[in-house]
DNA sequence: GGCGTCACG
DNA sequence: ACGTACGTGACGCCG
């Protein structure tokens, strides 16, 4: 009874346009889609569930088994989701919005999405579920997924009158959790940084997880039997240099191997014993040979079982392509996370990345497009300490590591060798990862001593940049937050812990995290901009991956040249600061090429 | 499910 | 004396 007046309110909305006078019989709906799954590129749609006032919340069922689906709703829902002067609030409007598309419905309209403003309200916290957040905001436990599917293969197989009840909490739930979410976005002066940024960047993400990038199986399936064949003689290798057979894949068995049958000294401990990881494994090759053989067994099975082996499983039997999930409200800086698989950390050193990154590639008539911030957090730093070491550094466009070891070093720039150069950079990423000697002793392989002679002689020559680590620590020992160029906030209170190590720690996050944070800010900036020229002016390219300070497009050739314009101008211009932004653009046929 | 390890920025 | 570089995700091991 209800769902039927409800459809008549939403095909009154159709008439609105003749009536413009007339008010909407309601501005905001609150959705949440039951599906046969969580892809929403390979699942489909069971039901909806809809909310538009408090306290009556609907369920229509498409697809629900054993039960009389309606099924015309799905065009009378589209005039409504369509409808740009309806807001929709729901929690992760990315999945419904992805899973409609495959319906030929392209939801408009501001979108309140709980789940991003609980991330932008506390982007600490690791679970940003619709159960925890009820929790948190509502003081309400919701009813658990798992309980509903029960037995159940999908959730079309719930009984209706399950199905009903819980899908219609859910899209309650998000309507009530609206109110509350968003007054404290406002109150919390995050409100531009989710309506400018956060919530335009929920469609241009949803459109490339829908778009996904291609791949060439055979070459992936090819470089799995080469490595399967190496390994296997690998793994010959190190039984006998180890005098016995054992499983190379535990590091608790090649501890014992290590240190207590062949006696090699041990050097760095773990929670729960002696660690084999690649800095140890490299010094203790010195000694023997088995470690060198054990760092080559473990780089090759880890791009076996990681990449090459999953990868193929993951191509789409509907698309043929690739599709990864951009997750928005994972990291405590701001940037994104891909996961299913993670796109954001494919191989790229040596020639097997090189290998596996030839494996993506464009469609026939179409090129890859890469293009990727110069040292974007070193001119970010640049600006928001006002070093003006730094600012004349990025202004005149020299080689910022060069520089900083001719500094550090105390030699013309004409005469820093690469190796003082690579010292340099490792410092340059210290400063922004919130140095600490020990943490650069550890990375360059000196002494922490050693390691505090170089930073104090990096910040004798940046004075700007040591004033605004102690202002910004000073600042957030009394805020207790940070905050980034946008107006992203991330609280850290252990800022004034009294065990120094976790103090310490924090203050690290405290330099860092305006830093990542507002190249992240950045970077969705200009991936809704780009986003918006491409649409407006109709070109086919499509924006495929970022990977943090990068984007990768898949350009027809015949738009390579005006495409490439419009990326390089709109990322250099997503934001005006106080150094020049550089953007490196490269074209190939794979990802290989474009690098 | 925690841990160690290692792929990326 | 302790134990640290920042941010992720995925794999296999082990209990």
């Amino acid at each position: 009874m209800k769902q039927k007046s409800l459809f008549e309110e939403m095909a009154n909305n159709n008439t609105t346009k003749k009536h413009v006078n007339e008010p909407l019989p309601f501005d905001c709906l609150a959705i949440d889609i039951e599906a046969t799954g969580k892809d929403p590129v390979s699942d489909a749609i069971v039901g909806i569930s809809l909310c538009k006032e408090k306290g009556i919340a609907y369920y229509v069922p498409i697809r629900h088994h054993k039960a009389n689906n309606l099924n015309d709703a799905l065009p009378i829902l589209k005039e409504v989701l369509e409808n740009q002067s309806i807001s929709k609030i729901g929690h992760n409007l990315k999945f419904d919005i992805l899973m409609l598309m495959q319906e030929g419905i392209y939801v408009q309209g501001d979108l309140y999405d709980t789940m991003l403003a609980s991330y932008l309200l506390d982007p600490n916290s690791q679970n940003h579920g619709l159960e925890e957040v009820s929790i948190k905001y509502l003081n309400h436990r919701k009813r658990a997924f798992s309980d509903i599917l029960g037995p159940h293969k999908t959730f079309a197989e719930v009984p209706l009158e399950e199905a009903i009840k819980y899908a219609a909490e859910d899209a309650e739930l998000a309507f009530e959790l609206k109110e509350i979410l968003f007054k404290k976005i406002d109150s919390e002066g995050l409100r531009s940084l989710y309506f400018n940024i956060e919530m335009p960047l929920i469609f241009v993400l949803a459109e490339m997880q829908q778009t996904g990038i291609k791949l060439d199986i055979d070459l992936i399936i090819d470089l799995s039997k080469e490595l399967e064949r190496e390994l296997s003689l690998l793994e010959s290798k190190i039984y006998n240099l180890a005098g016995k057979r054992f499983n190379i894949n535990s590091s608790q068995q090649l501890s014992k191997i290590l240190f207590e049958e062949l006696g090699l000294k041990t050097s760095k401990k773990t929670k729960t014993g002696y660690s084999t990881n690649v800095s140890v494994l490299e010094q203790l090759s010195i000694y023997h040979d088995l470690p060198r053989e054990i760092l080559h067994y473990r780089s090759l099975y880890k791009l076996k079982t990681t990449y090459l082996d999953t990868l193929p499983n993951l191509v789409n039997k509907k698309t043929g392509r690739i599709h990864t999930s951009f997750n928005q409200t994972i990291t405590a800086t701001g940037r994104l996370s891909s996961s299913e698989p993670n796109l954001q950390n494919i191989p790229i050193k040596g020639e097997l990345g090189t290998k596996i990154r030839q494996a993506f590639i464009a469609e026939n008539g179409s090129v890859l497009l890469s293009a990727d911030y110069s040292q974007i957090e070193l001119r970010i730093l640049a600006h928001m300490s006002k070093d003006k070491g730094l600012l004349e550094a990025f202004q005149r466009g020299v080689d910022i590591h060069s520089k900083t070891a001719s500094e550090i070093f105390n030699v013309p720039t004409e005469k820093v060798t690469s190796e003082l150069r690579r010292i340099a950079k490792t410092i340059n990423f210290g400063i922004i990862y919130g140095i600490s000697p020990f943490g650069l002793s550890e990375s360059l392989g000196i002494s922490p001593k050693e390691a505090a002679t170089l930073i104090d002689s990096y910040f004798r020559r940046h004075n700007g940049v040591r004033e605004y680590i102690e202002k910004t620590i000073k600042d957030v020992r009394k805020s207790n937050y940070v905050i980034t160029l946008l107006g992203r906030k991330r609280q850290i209170p252990e800022i004034n812990s009294t065990n120094s190590n976790t103090r310490q720690q924090a203050e690290r996050i405290a330099i860092n995290t305006p830093i990542q944070g507002t190249a992240a800010d950045l970077i969705k900036i200009a991936m809704i901009s780009i986003s918006e020229e491409l649409k407006k002016k109709k070109f086919k390219t499509k924006m495929l991956l970022q990977i943090h300070d990068e984007l990768l497009f898949e350009v027809p050739n015949e738009e390579v040249e005006e495409v490439t314009k419009i990326i390089k101008n709109k990322m250099e211009s997503a934001l005006s600061l106080s150094v020049p932004l550089e953007v490196d653009i490269k074209l190939g046929k794979n990802w290989a090429e474009v690098k």
